[in-house]
DNA sequence: TTGTAGGCGTTATCAG
DNA sequence: CTGATAACGCCTACAA
C-alpha cells in the first residue's frame, strides 16, 4: 500500500508537498500539485484514516450505546444519528448493550481510548456517577428526560406526555388504567411512573401493583399481556402502552379473546409509527428522528455550548383505540 | 492525557515493558509488572486505540452497509452481526446509504482507507464490478442469493424460496398471484423475479406487469398496495408479499376495505417476524439473525478461506392467511 | 528479563 | 511556495 512518502519520491517533492495537495492547502505550485496528483493516481493511493487519526487527536467516530437495534424506537434514533452524522462527516459505531452495564462500560473506554469522539446514550443502564468518571475524555450525551445538568440531554417530557394521555383516558371516562413499561428503572420509564402515581392519586384510584407491566418493549411482549389481563380478578378498562408495537399487540390478543377495543379494553400508547397509524391505535406521538438528529447537534456543538437540556414537543393523535 | 513514556518514566522502566504488561506478555518480573501497574492506576492511564491500531494494521472494526435501518429485515441483520461480532470482538461501523450508490462507495473508501478491516453489504447497489476493484483491501462479503464467486455470499436461496411459496398458493386453489418487491433491481428480487416467471410459464399464466410491486418494504407500502388493488380491471386472488411488514399492511388495507383474508384475497410472506406470528400471516421463515452471524464469520476467516456461496435454509410456515 | 530504536502514515511547525 | 523534521502513541524486532 503505497504512502504518502513514495508518492513524494515518485513526485519529486517532499512528503509536506503531498499532505499539502491531499488537504487542498493553498501555496502549492500548480505543476507541483499536478505531479503529485499523477503520482497519487498511479500508484492508487489512498491516505491512511488511522494516521490522521492519530496525528490529528480526532476520528471523526461517533459511539452510540443502544440495547437493541430491533427496536423501532432506537433504529428511528438511529436513523436521525445517522441523517445528521452525515451532515457532519461523522461515522456511526455501534454498541449494542441489551442493558448490560459492562457492555455501555465497553463503550465508554472507547471514548477514553480516543476511538471515537463522543458517546450518545440512547438509553442506558450504567449510573450517572459512573458516566461522570469519564468526563474530559469526550462529550457525551444522554437521550433521555434527564434531570442533571451535568450532561446534555434530549427527550420529550415524559412526565407531562404521561399525564397527557391519563387525562385523555379519563376524559373519556376511564378510570382504572393500567400501563406497561420498557424498563421500569429507565430513566423515560420512572418519569411515566411519577406521572401516573400523581394521577391516580388526584382521582383517588389506587396504585395496582398489578397493573404495571414492566419489560414490555415488542409486539409479542404487548400479545403476552392479554394473558396475564385475562387472570386478573380486578381487570383495568384502559391501557397506556410503552410503544405502538406492545399497543398493537395488545390490540391482537384482545381481539383474538373475543374482547372489544376500545369499549371492553381502551389502548393508547407512544411513538406514532406507521403501523399505529395503519391499525388506528390512538397515539402520542414523539418526534423520535428529531431526538436522533439533535442528539448529535448537541455532540458536535461539544464543549463549547453549555450542558443543556433539550425539550422536544410530543403530541396526543387521537385515532380508534380509546 | 497520559501515555506510555510518562507511564514508563513513573515505573522507572520502559516504554516495551510497559507494553508488555499492556498486552499480558511473559518475561516481566512481577515487581516490574507491578510497578506500572502503579503508575498506570495513578495516572488514570488508557492506551489510545488509534495509536494501536496504527501500529498494527487493523482496526478491529467492520463496516456494515445497509440501506436503511428502519427496515426489519435489515436492523435484525445487524442484530446478528453485532452478537457475531462481539464474539470476535469487532466494533461495527454503520453505513447507512438509502441505496445511493456514491454512500456505498464510501463505504469502501473506508476499507480502502484502512479505517475498517472488512465490510458486509447487507444490501447494495453498487455494481460488482466496482467491488472488485477494491479488491485486496481487505475482505467483503456480501448478504445475498449471488452466482458470483468473487466474493463469499450468505443467503437463503430466494428462487426456490419464491417458487416454494408459488407452489404452495398454486397448491390453495390460486393462479392468479400478484407479488410485491424491495427494489427491482436487487440481487434478491431478482432471484424471486425468476422463480416467479417461471412458474407463471408453468402454469400458463401470463405476467401481468400490473401485477408487480416494486419498493415496497413497509407496512405502510402494504396498505397502498390496495388503493392499487381496487383499481386494477383485472385482481389476483392472492400476493406474495416482499416481508411480513407490507403482508401485515396488506391485509390491514383489505380488511379496512371489507375483504376478507384469506378468501378475497391471500397473502404469504416473508422473513416470520414477530409481526407475522402475532396476526396469523403465513410466512417463509428466513434466518435473518444467522445471516448476519454466518457473515461475521465468514469475514473473520477471512482470505484463509475460499470464497464461498452459503446457502441457508428456508420454510414455510402455515398460518391463517392462506 | 529488559531496553533501545525504528516503524506505522499523517499532520504541522518552522525555517528558508 | 517548499522542505526538514518533530510530533501523534504504540508495537516489536533486535540486542543485551
Amino acid at each position: 500500500m503505497a504512502n504518502i512518502r513514495e508518492i513524494a519520491k515518485l513526485a519529486g517533492v517532499s512528503v509536506a508537498t503531498v499532505s499539502r495537495v491531499l488537504n487542498n492547502h493553498p501555496y502549492v505550485r500548480e505543476e507541483k500539485r499536478h505531479a503529485v496528483q499523477q503520482a497519487m493516481d498511479s500508484l492508487d493511493y489512498r491516505r491512511n484514516l488511522t494516521a490522521i487519526h492519530l496525528s490529528k487527536g480526532t476520528t471523526n467516530l461517533i459511539g452510540v450505546v443502544l440495547p437493541s437495534i430491533d427496536i423501532p424506537y432506537f433504529s428511528n434514533i438511529i436513523e436521525g444519528i445517522a441523517e445528521e452524522g452525515l451532515q457532519h462527516n461523522l461515522q456511526l459505531v455501534l454498541v449494542q448493550t441489551n442493558y448490560e452495564i459492562s457492555k455501555e462500560l465497553d463503550a465508554l473506554e472507547l471514548l477514553r481510548g480516543n476511538l471515537i469522539d463522543g458517546l450518545i446514550f440512547t438509553s442506558r443502564a450504567v449510573s450517572l456517577d459512573i458516566i461522570k468518571q469519564y468526563n474530559g475524555n469526550g462529550p457525551v450525551v444522554l437521550c433521555e428526560d434527564s434531570d442533571q445538568l451535568e450532561f446534555p440531554s434530549i427527550s420529550i417530557p415524559h412526565e407531562q406526555a404521561f399525564q397527557r394521555g391519563l387525562d385523555y383516558l379519563i376524559s373519556k371516562g376511564h378510570s382504572r388504567i393500567a400501563y406497561t413499561l420498557g424498563r421500569k428503572t429507565g430513566a423515560n420509564s420512572q418519569k411515566r411512573t411519577t406521572a401516573y402515581q400523581a394521577i391516580m392519586k388526584k382521582i383517588n384510584e389506587p396504585i395496582r401493583d398489578d397493573w404495571v407491566f414492566d419489560k414490555c418493549l415488542t409486539i409479542t411482549d404487548g400479545r403476552q399481556i392479554i394473558h396475564k389481563y385475562n387472570r386478573l380478578k380486578e381487570k383495568p378498562t384502559a391501557f397506556l402502552a410503552t410503544n405502538d408495537q406492545v399497543a398493537a399487540g395488545l390490540i391482537f390478543g384482545a381481539q383474538n379473546d373475543g374482547l372489544t377495543v376500545p369499549y371492553d379494553i381502551a389502548v393508547l400508547s407512544f411513538d406514532n409509527q406507521p403501523i399505529s397509524e395503519v391499525m388506528n391505535i390512538s397515539t402520542i406521538d414523539i418526534p423520535i428522528k428529531e431526538i436522533g438528529r439533535k442528539a448529535v447537534q448537541t455532540l458536535v456543538e461539544g464543549k463549547s455550548a453549555k450542558k443543556q437540556k433539550i425539550s422536544l414537543p410530543f403530541q396526543l393523535i387521537e385515532r380508534k383505540t380509546v
